[in-house]
DNA sequence: GCGACAG
DNA sequence: ATCTTGTCGC
């Protein structure tokens, strides 16, 4: 395996990027960029389910839901399931003090901190829950700068992660309307997302048979897209993929509780 | 300059 | 992300 060993302090030792600007954001994104190992995409091969299920048997699922009165407070949701069974092994919910805003294109520098917080913390309380992949709430390399919320997690974390979002980030001409015609004309589950680099940035998927809106799936970090493609459709019962999902709801429970 | 813009 | 009702369908 050709992983960088230290890409973790390399991303950790950015709490300097809480009070830059977007300027250095950028920088640190294309630098974080070239700790990623992009292999080729083979997207006709077919993947072995039990050995991906193998490499990965838990799956975790990340999301974050804003504290409705103050505006630097979220809830974070961590969910870990059996990535063949879909049985929850654990669930929590964290607390999290938000240091940046949201600007689009940098969604990460908002949320990973505290995603990766909560993360950490299972580590330590619950080592054997301890995920071998992880679903993250945004994008992965499909972004304008090929460095999305799910990568900057999987980098600092060392850890397989894949980026699901539910609406299109568009980068490279790629167009949401087009893609929606494409993928009901070819009578296919899923269709890959070329940049105008003809380079793959991700897949958009139609998560079962009655859902007409696509989710998009890139690959975060230490992961090939058909075995995201594949282990997103697995854990998909609805539209959002179940850790995703279930991890949604427990913050937003959390948001809700917290709020009164 | 204008629009578009994960959560 | 959030503000929001009913309604149709599995």
């Amino acid at each position: 395996m050709s992983w960088n060993q230290d890409s973790a302090q390399k991303v950790d030792s950015g709490s300097k990027w809480i009070s830059a600007g977007v300027e250095e954001w950028m920088a640190l994104q294309e630098t974080w960029k070239r700790h990623l190992v992009l292999e080729p995409e083979d997207l006709s091969l077919t993947v072995d389910m039990e050995r991906l299920f193998e490499a990965f048997p838990l799956i975790g699922g990340l999301d974050i839901t804003p504290d409705k009165k103050r505006d630097n407070i979220a809830y974070v949701g961590l969910v870990i399931m059996s990535s063949k069974s879909l049985e929850v092994k654990y669930c929590q919910t964290h607390r999290a003090t938000l240091q940046t805003p949201y600007v689009p294109g940098f969604l990460g520098f908002r949320e990973a901190p505290a995603l990766i917080n909560a993360v950490e913390s299972l580590k330590k309380e619950k080592s054997d829950c301890f995920p071998q992949v992880l679903l993250v709430d945004g994008n992965g390399i499909l972004h304008p700068r090929g460095f999305g919320s799910a990568c900057q997690v999987g980098l600092s974390l060392n850890l397989p992660t894949i980026g699901v979002a539910k609406s299109l980030l568009n980068v490279d001409g790629l167009n949401i309307s087009q893609i929606k015609e494409q993928i009901c004309q070819q009578g296919k589950r899923w269709m890959p997302l070329f940049g105008s680099s003809k380079n793959v940035l991700g897949a958009a998927l139609l998560s079962n048979e009655y859902v007409k809106r696509p989710i998009f799936v890139s690959i975060g970090y230490r992961i090939k897209l058909l075995e995201a493609i594949n282990l997103v459709f697995h854990t998909c019962r609805y539209r959002i993929p179940e850790p995703i999902r279930i991890a949604d709801q427990i913050s937003r429970q959390a948001s809700n509780r917290n709020f009164c």
